[in-house]
DNA sequence: TCAAGGATGACAATTGGT
DNA sequence: ACCAATTGTCATCCTTGA
C-alpha cells in the first residue's frame, strides 16, 4: 500500500546515518563538478559504501581526471563490468591466464589495455566501452552530443534506445492509438512502445543523476525498517493490517489470498515497452548493491518477497521486473506451508521444544554427518527434555542447518528429493548429479512458487507461447514455473555455465514433452548480437528476458569474498544487464 | 566428499539521557 | 514519555583445503 503520494511525502525520516554520511558527495553530484581536493576525497567513502574496492576506486578517481563524482562511477562500472578482479592492474606483467577462461573474453580484456592507454579521456572511454557492448559508433556519438560530455553509460546506452524507438515509431511499427491505453495499468500491452522519452533529453544530466538519487530513496521507502514505517503510519487498529504490508515482511506487492494486496504501479516509461524482464538476486545483498542493480534496470524498484509466504521455507529475495502485478494467481496445488505439513512423517520424533514451523533458506551445502552425530549424542547424554543450554545449542544448529527429526534424539540434513520438493520442482528434478552437485545447484534455484506468482500474469498476455531468454538458467527454475503455470515455451535461449546443469534442463524439455526450440549457451560473456539477431530472425523477438545473476559475492554465506557486486561472479550481472540492452534495441530494429 | 571456516546487516531489546 | 545510542540475537542462493 505504497503509493505515489505517500512517497512524495516529507521522506526525511527514512534517512539513517549512513545515508546522511553520504549526502555531501550526493550533493557534490548536483554541482556541475567538483573540483576541490577535499571533495575528491570525500568520494572514498561513498564509493566503499557502494561496494568498490579501495584501489579500483583510487584508480577511478586517478582517472576522471576532474574528480566529478559521476564519471567516477562510470569508471568504476566499467572497470566492475570487465572484470571483478581489482588487482588486476598490478598484474598486468603477468600472464592472463586466470583472467578469462575463453575467448569471449578477449575484446574485454584489449578494451581494458584501451582504457589504460587512453587515461584521462573519459568520453573516448565511455565512447569506446559502448561500442564493445555492441552499440553502433555513430549512434554512441549522437547520443554523446545529445546527453552532454557528463552523461553516464547508463544516460547514453538509455538515450540511444529511446532514439532507435524514435526511429521505430517514424516507420510506423508502432500503433499510436494504443498509447491511450498505457494510463491503465491492468491493460498492460507488452507491445506498447512509449514515446514521450525525457529523462535524459535536456542534456543536464548531473542534475537529473541527483533527482534520480534521492527518487531512489523515495520508491524504497517500502523496502525500509518497519519500525520507522510503523512510526510514520500512525497508531490505531490500522497498525495490525499495515503491518502485513510492511517492507520487512517481504510480501512485495501483496499475497495471493490479501484482499489489500497492490494492484498496480507506476513503471519508468522505459520500462514499458517489451520484452518483459525478470531479474533476481538475494534480498540481503551488501549496502548499495540493490541501489545499483535497480538503477541500472531502468530504476525499478525492486520487489522483495519472502518464499516463506509461498512454501515451507524462507528464501529472502530481491525481484526487478516490468510485469503487470493485477490478476496474479497462485500455482496449484498450493505446496505445504509448514515443516509437518511438508513432511509429516517425521512428526513422531519432532521434540515438543522445536517450534520452526519453516525451514530457513536452503543453501547450497548441508550440515556434516558429523555435526548429527554429535547432536544425537549430546542429547542422548542428557535428560529428555534437554536442560534450556542444550536446547538452545541443539536448536542454533537445527536453525542454521535445516536440520529434521528423523529419529528419538536424532537429526538429519533434508535430502535432496525434499529440497526440490519444498522448491517446487518435480520429484528427481535433479537426479543424475552427484547429491553435492544437487545441493548445490538447488540452493543456487528459484523458488518456483514464488516466481510463478509474479509470472502468471503473462498467461493471459500470451495464450499462443512465450519465447524466452534464460540467463542463468541453473536448473531451469523459470522454466519449470512456466510449465507448471500451462504456459507454452515456444522458443527458449537458455544460458548456463554449468554443463550438468544444462543436461538436467535438457532432460526435463524432452521429459515434460515440450514442444518449443530449446537452445543452449555455455556463457553470458559469449551471448552476442550475432546470437541474439539469429534468434529474433528465427522466431520473431523475445517476449521475456529472465534471470537471476550469481550471488556468491553477495550473500553472506560467502565468508571469503563477499564484495559487492564487482565480485568475480556477481559481477555477470553487467551482462545481464548488457544483454537486456541489446535484445532491446535488436528487437526495436526488427 | 567432508569439515572447518566469520562478517555483515536487520531487527529487537535495552540502556541512558533529556 | 520520548529519542538516540548501544547491545544482543539471528539469518545468510558459500569457499577452500584436505
Amino acid at each position: 500500500m505504497v503509493s505515489d503520494s505517500d512517497e512524495s511525502a516529507d521522506l526525511s525520516w527514512l534517512l539513517n546515518d549512513d545515508e546522511t554520511q553520504l549526502s555531501p558527495c550526493i550533493q557534490g553530484r548536483s554541482n556541475e563538478t567538483v573540483q576541490d581536493v577535499a571533495s575528491t576525497s570525500s568520494l572514498m567513502p561513498h564509493f566503499l559504501a557502494m561496494g568498490f574496492a579501495r584501489e579500483m576506486i583510487t584508480k577511478a578517481i586517478e582517472e576522471s581526471g576532474d574528480g566529478n563524482s559521476e564519471s567516477v562511477l562510470d569508471l568504476l562500472l566499467i572497470y566492475s563490468s570487465l572484470d571483478g578482479t581489482t588487482s588486476r592492474n598490478e598484474d598486468k606483467a603477468e600472464s592472463d591466464e586466470n583472467r578469462w577462461e575463453d575467448d569471449a573474453s578477449s575484446d574485454f580484456d584489449e578494451m581494458d589495455l584501451e582504457l589504460e592507454m587512453a587515461g584521462q579521456d573519459s568520453i573516448s572511454n565511455k565512447l569506446q566501452f559502448l561500442v564493445k557492448m555492441g552499440y553502433d559508433q555513430d549512434e554512441v556519438s549522437s547520443a554523446i552530443q545529445r546527453c552532454g560530455e557528463n552523461a553516464s553509460v547508463f544516460e547514453l546506452a538509455d538515450s540511444i534506445y529511446a532514439a532507435q524507438t524514435e526511429k521505430e515509431e517514424e516507420f510506423g511499427d508502432c500503433d499510436p492509438s494504443s498509447a491511450h491505453e498505457q494510463k491503465d495499468e491492468d491493460k498492460y500491452d507488452p507491445f506498447l512502445h512509449d514515446h514521450k522519452r525525457q529523462r535524459f533529453d535536456d542534456g543536464a544530466s548531473s542534475t537529473h543523476r541527483n533527482d534520480n538519487q534521492k527518487h531512489g530513496h523515495l520508491k524504497w521507502a517500502y523496502g525500509r525498517p518497519s519500525t520507522t514505517i510503523r512510526r510514520h503510519e500512525g497508531g490505531g487498529d490500522d497498525d495490525r493490517e499495515a503491518e502485513l504490508f510492511l517492507p520487512n515482511s517481504m510480501v512485495g506487492f501483496g499475497l495471493p489470498m490479501d484482499p489489500k494486496r497492490q494492484l498496480s504501479r507506476e513503471l519508468p516509461d522505459v520500462a514499458q515497452c517489451p520484452p518483459f524482464f525478470y531479474y533476481e538476486n538475494v534480498a540481503l545483498a551488501p549496502r548499495g548493491v540493490w541501489d545499483t542493480i535497480s538503477r541500472m534496470l531502468d530504476d525499478i524498484p525492486p520487489e522483495f518477497v519472502d518464499s516463506k509466504y509461498f512454501s515451507a521455507a524462507c528464501r529472502k529475495r530481491g525481484y526487478i521486473h516490468n510485469l503487470p502485478i493485477a490478476n496474479r494467481f497462485h500455482l496449484k496445488p498450493v505446496p505445504p506451508q509448514t515443516i509437518l505439513e511438508a513432511f509429516p512423517s517425521n512428526q513422531a520424533h519432532w521434540p515438543e521444544w522445536d517450534k520452526r514451523t519453516k525451514f530457513n533458506c536452503l543453501q547450497t551445502v548441508v550440515a556434516s554427518s558429523k555435526l548429527t552425530e554429535q547432536i544425537h549424542a549430546e542429547l542422548k547424554a542428557h535428560p529428555n527434555p534437554p536442560s534450556p543450554d542444550v536446547m538452545k545449542r541443539v536448536m542454533k544448529e537445527c536453525r542454521k542447518w535445516n536440520l529434521i527429526w528423523i529419529g528419538q534424539n536424532r537429526v538429519a540434513p533434508l535430502e535432496p528429493h525434499e529440497v526440490e520438493f519444498l522448491l517446487g520442482f518435480p520429484r528427481d528434478h535433479t537426479r543424475g548429479i552427484s547429491r553435492t552437485e544437487r545441493y548445490r545447484s538447488l540452493g543456487n534455484s528459484f523458488n518456483v512458487d514464488t516466481v510463478a506468482y509474479h509470472l502468471s500474469v503473462l498467461k493471459g498476455i500470451y495464450p499462443n507461447g512465450i519465447r524466452i531468454l534464460s540467463l542463468f538458467s541453473g536448473i531451469g527454475g523459470a522454466e519449470v514455473a512456466l510449465h507448471r503455470l500451462g504456459i507454452k515455451m515456444t522458443a527458449v535461449l537458455s544460458v548456463e555455465k554449468s554443463l550438468s546443469n544444462r543436461n538436467l534442463l535438457n532432460s526435463w524439455w524432452k521429459e515434460t514433452g515440450q514442444e518449443g526450440e530449446l537452445q543452449e549457451v555455455d556463457d553470458v560473456r559469449k551471448v552476442d548480437d550475432a546470437i541474439l539477431e539469429c534468434f529474433i530472425r528465427r522466431h520473431g523477438g523475445f517476449d521475456l528476458v529472465i534471470g537471476g545473476s550469481p550471488c556468491n559475492n553477495l550473500t553472506g554465506s560467502n565468508r571469503l569474498h563477499r564484495v559487492g557486486l564487482q565480485g568475480e561472479h556477481s559481477s555477470l550481472f553487467y551482462h545481464y544487464y548488457r544483454i537486456l540492452s541489446r535484445v532491446r534495441y535488436l528487437m526495436g530494429k526488427h
